[in-house]
DNA sequence: CTTGACTCTCCTCCGGTAGGAGGGTTTAGG
DNA sequence: CCTAAACCCTCCTACCGGAGGAGAGTCAAG
């Protein structure tokens, strides 16, 4: 019989935890003294204790490995537990490999001593929203503001609410004449069909790329450039058409826009 | 100005998690109605929240990030952190794909159906310990018996206390002839030189694989089986003698034997 | 004016211990 | 027999990043 102190050294498990695995009922010591409550260990302890150990290794947490110890657990059922506990860990390694990937880019990313100031990318989920849209080509990305003009007359016409107005850039790829973009505006109101600004519903993006850009419209573009490189040495890419939220409206000396630029990206075949 | 719940859905951060953020001071709401308490964020805020989550992807904690925010991080110190914080996720993911070949193994042990009942492995670390040692050439394992004999007459012959006689196996692979054994008790007693006993310090082993067998010594085989069966499936290899330490001697009927079989390992060269 | 959606603060909970306060017990030596 | 050191006990708090809920107050639309 060791007191608890001996069992610690025995075992190396500290005298803290092996209070605490008795107070769960892990591993009760096997006499109590009544009168001091000095707890005595016995050595027909010890494979217990290395079971308990042995789970904790497997990263079980103590509940479980309470329901492991006790439930005479048929083969079958351990090997359930421990496919499932495989996949967890499996699961683990994968995140923190692509947080490690995420790290590596931003310390590239000081080397380059491209600074990036104030640009934080940020992952998120989009929820699907109904719009009042206007789609066309334009023949150059300027005239965009051309076709928010023709949509804010229609909107106003018909006094709708709105939010978030909102650019999306159809075009695969990046080009500055023939620009197929969308003009779009949040909206719950009824859209009358036969005009050319028809309602719509903007589908839902699992996995959004975003920056906040602070200033006016035209001088975004390092923004999207630290969104690209993001993009690329996180091991996304691109999914679907640009977006450009207008979260402010400034004025037309530059002061007070803010902006998000957002694309949809997916996981590349290297990543996964 | 958004109130928290419109804020929390641009954002997608819960409101739960700005209201903490608040209380940390990580990321104060813009103004605060002094009537009725409820917080208002602006989108001029954006950058703030972007950077606080993306460093929270990196993994680093809210207090860390709290310093991160204010500190006017230059470019170097920041490098530094990621570097840190680089090393700790690699050590992590080396600790959870050595937890992975654990799980692995466990499972391979199940479909082989070797069922290795009772017999758990555990890593410890095993402090040197002075020993009176006798060490001799043996014509077969069996003979350790005899050597223990001599030992505990040399013993009580001193009136030496002792604990945890064990045995040394110093060949570096198993044999049953000619085979090097030391039989050694712990003892912080006086060992005069000049006899077959001798007086010495095991040294301390970083990484010991031990298994805990009840029954007697004889029957330790398939403990040992599993032990070795572990240390090949973990991608460990053995780093020095086998050690077997008796915990409680039975009686010569096979009753009451506990003993801890004890091989020291390090990691293979691909397992690093 | 009511209703329902929203917000506030304050509390407890999760896991697996670590650390410490305050007090009792055992053991070895003088 | 006495004392000091080492040991043990229970009970409380802290860590991290929130989640969940209670009970009460606030806001906007109809």
């Amino acid at each position: 019989m060791f007191r608890i102190g001996d069992f610690s050294r025995l075992t190396q498990v500290t005298v803290k935890a092996l209070r605490h695995y008795d107070a769960l009922g892990l591993l009760k010591p096997a006499e109590i003294d009544p009168g001091s409550g000095y707890r005595y260990y016995s050595v027909d302890q010890l494979p217990r204790l290395n079971r308990l150990l042995a789970l904790k290794d497997l990263g079980f947490s103590l509940e479980q490995i309470g329901q492991l110890l006790d439930a005479e657990l048929s083969s079958d059922q351990l090997r359930q537990m421990l496919e499932l506990r495989q996949s967890e860990v499996h699961a683990q390694i994968a995140d923190e490999q692509m947080r490690l990937a995420r790290i590596k880019a931003r310390l590239e990313q000081i080397e380059r001593g491209t600074a990036s100031d104030g640009y934080d990318v940020v992952l998120k989920r989009i929820e699907e929203q109904p719009v009042a849209s206007l789609r066309d080509t334009l023949p150059s990305r300027h005239a965009i503001v051309g076709l928010f003009r023709e949509l804010f007359l229609v909107q106003r016409e018909h006094g709708w609410t709105y939010w978030s107005p909102t650019v999306l850039w159809h075009d695969a790829e990046f080009q500055d004449e023939e620009v197929d973009a969308e003009a779009t505006i949040g909206t719950v109101d009824l859209i009358p069909a036969g005009g050319r600004v028809v309602g719509r519903v903007l589908p839902p993006v699992e996995s959004m790329a975003c920056v906040v850009h602070k200033g006016p419209p035209a001088t975004a573009s390092l923004a999207c450039e630290t969104l690209l490189n993001w993009i690329d040495a996180n091991g996304y890419e691109l999914a679907g058409p640009e977006r450009g939220v207008l979260l402010q409206r400034g004025t037309p000396d530059g002061q007070g826009w803010v902006m998000e630029m957002q694309y949809p990206v997916t996981m590349t075949a290297i990543g996964l």
